[in-house]
DNA sequence: GTCATAACCTGATGTCATTCGGTAGAAATT
DNA sequence: AATTTCTACCGAATGACATCAGGTTATGAC
């Protein structure tokens, strides 16, 4: 994982329709050579998929909000629970007072409550608290350096 | 934006690089029909970009964490103070006690102390709060439907 | 200095994206 | 109802591109 390799997550990640050509243009080397680097940062991991970036309000998921969600239980083992959530894109184990965060999907505030309720229903679950997200100023991938 | 369309954005969350051949093969299309669906997604927002999924462990970006900004000011037009921070990977104006919440990722703790100290730096900020993240159940794309 | 390994380049091949002409169905107009 | 218009689709053709292989240079170990 050394300098070039940076560059070329880099730029996959502004683009990755681009052509390995092109990619070699960027970072000074042949398709062939880019085509092996991009190859075992997929194998390695490092590349996890390649995948399309959605349009939330496309869906009609209008409504972003982060769920706080408070436990009288141990919240290791409940992943598979909050999966079976489709509005939950990410579940997070966190220190402190709350014990999972979550963030939901949802086209409406009535649709939000809804998952609360389902949230409720699952073992272990004592209380939520929701943020409701009012304007969403950027989401971004992650900076390469 | 019918049935066929939000089963081909699927399949593309799914995996970016299959054929339109494929494509088509999974919705019952031609590739030149498939083609033709996907050129318009992107012509419309719907697919914003096509991107890769980059694991944030090999960037060395062990640290997850949410910071919730409070402020003494209108926030409604610090995006620009936030983005220029690359540890910020997302940024919501949110309803609530704080005004803006932060996902931000960093090598290792004592980075993220680095990353508060900047943020107070924003004009009208009052104060922060750190949420750490211990385990991430999952992150993944926005359910379809 | 020599050997071994890894990374690279160039060129060849097959696959695929992209485009085009033509057709069928739906919707609007007369 | 007939005609027109528009949209979505198919199948084929073309050119670009991913992918692979053979040979070469650079890198590092002994």
């Amino acid at each position: 994982m050394d300098q070039i390799d940076r560059a070329l997550i880099a730029q996959l990640q502004r683009d990755a329709t681009q052509s390995y050509a092109a990619l070699g243009q960027s970072v000074g080397l042949s398709a062939g050579a880019v085509h092996e680097r991009v190859r075992k940062l997929r194998e390695r991991g490092a590349i996890r998929a390649t995948t399309v970036d959605v349009d939330p309000k496309a869906l009609g998921l209008g409504v972003l909000s982060y769920v706080m969600v408070d436990s009288n239980a141990w919240m290791g083992d409940t992943a598979a629970a909050f999966a079976a959530l489709p509005e939950v894109q990410e579940a997070h184990v966190i220190a402190g007072a709350a014990s999972v965060l979550l963030k939901v999907r949802t086209p409406t505030t009535e649709q939000l409550q809804d998952v609360l309720r389902r949230i409720y229903d699952i073992s272990g679950v004592s209380g939520t608290q929701a943020i409701v997200v009012l304007e969403t100023f950027f989401e971004r991938p992650i900076a390469v350096g």
